[in-house]
DNA sequence: ATGAAAATGAAATTCATTTTCATTTGGCAT
DNA sequence: ATGCCAAATGAAAATGAATTTCATTTTCAT
């Protein structure tokens, strides 16, 4: 899914790859799980990339690194990633489980083209500030919250306007 | 789906349903569609309720009215519904396709209780505004958007408080 | 009334997600 | 180092919501 990007990090960068490794093996340990070169492998593809992936395209991604890795244990592993906070679920609108990395990473939010399914990453301390606003108005103990806007990009305007 | 109600409207008076339908069978005409006693039945079910309804939850209503109706039916006519504006998916953390009326009723969002899955609908023209103006600033044609918070309810926190 | 186009609903299909299970592996105790 | 056993793996099967197919019935313009 193309996405593009706000804030130009670099790639996650060798001792940042190490420090997630850390949080994720420290959450391993503490579930009572194994460390092992599969989780590895795909912790680290899934920290390489900035997009929002489906299990199926995080899958393809790390088989070029593995190919004996199957599509199970990707599976596996990216709900243990999201268990310690390394990942979270996207709700894109094409109803697939999207997951996104949530290391050294600014809280954002997206806008979607409902056109080409382009999606930008905003900031908006305002939507946060919201959630907890109104969590306390209607005594709700808010923990998160979920906002994306729908409308059509830049790209696509210019492309329907030449259509004409 | 157990909802609380912030803003209490009676249910959907003779008149408004006709107004709807009315809605309905212009969109049907307009697209080269027939009326159907069975399109009647679902969109009269479905206006009864303030609920957000999955497909087959709005089947099993629909039974009740007439056992012949198929759910295949109300599946086709759910998006019929949402093509015309009288429908619109609520994306609940569930992940099966909900839809609520949105016939004479307010713009609302969601909050959502993740113990007990209790939704509360409120009220919050900002977060209309924060639409208009980011899609301004990052050059979008913003058309829509969705939000919603989730926590924990009151009366969850109070069961749990009383497990200690 | 007639016929063409659309609607219906049961059944089949699709496809992402999740579970099962036989086998292999990691890591602690000896 | 060796053995043990719980956990991990991955192929295959199962699940279940969403969607499509198709034979039959119904609508509606003429
Ligand atoms: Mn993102
Ligand atoms: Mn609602
Ligand atoms: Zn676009
Ligand atoms: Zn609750």
């Amino acid at each position: 899914m193309l996405q593009t990007r706000i804030d130009d990090h670099a790639p996650t960068s060798r001792e940042s790859m190490r420090e997630a490794q850390e949080i994720f093996y420290k959450h391993l340990k503490r579930v009572g799980l194994k460390h092992t070169d599969q989780r590895d492998t795909i912790l680290r593809t899934f920290l390489e990339t900035r997009d929002h992936l489906s299990t199926d395209e995080l899958f393809r991604l790390v088989r070029k690194k593995d190919s004996k890795i199957g599509f199970t244990t990707v599976y596996r592993t990216l709900k243990l990633l999201a268990e310690c906070g390394l990942a979270s679920a996207v709700p894109f609108p094409d109803g697939m489980a999207r997951y996104e990395h949530q290391f050294n990473r600014r809280n954002h939010h997206h806008m979607v083209c409902t056109e080409c399914d382009a999606s930008v990453e905003f900031f908006s301390p305002e939507v946060n500030k919201l959630e907890e606003e109104i969590g306390r108005k209607y005594h709700f103990d808010a923990t998160r919250h979920n906002f994306q806007i729908y409308g059509v990009c830049e790209d696509c305007r210019k492309k329907s306007r030449r259509a004409i």
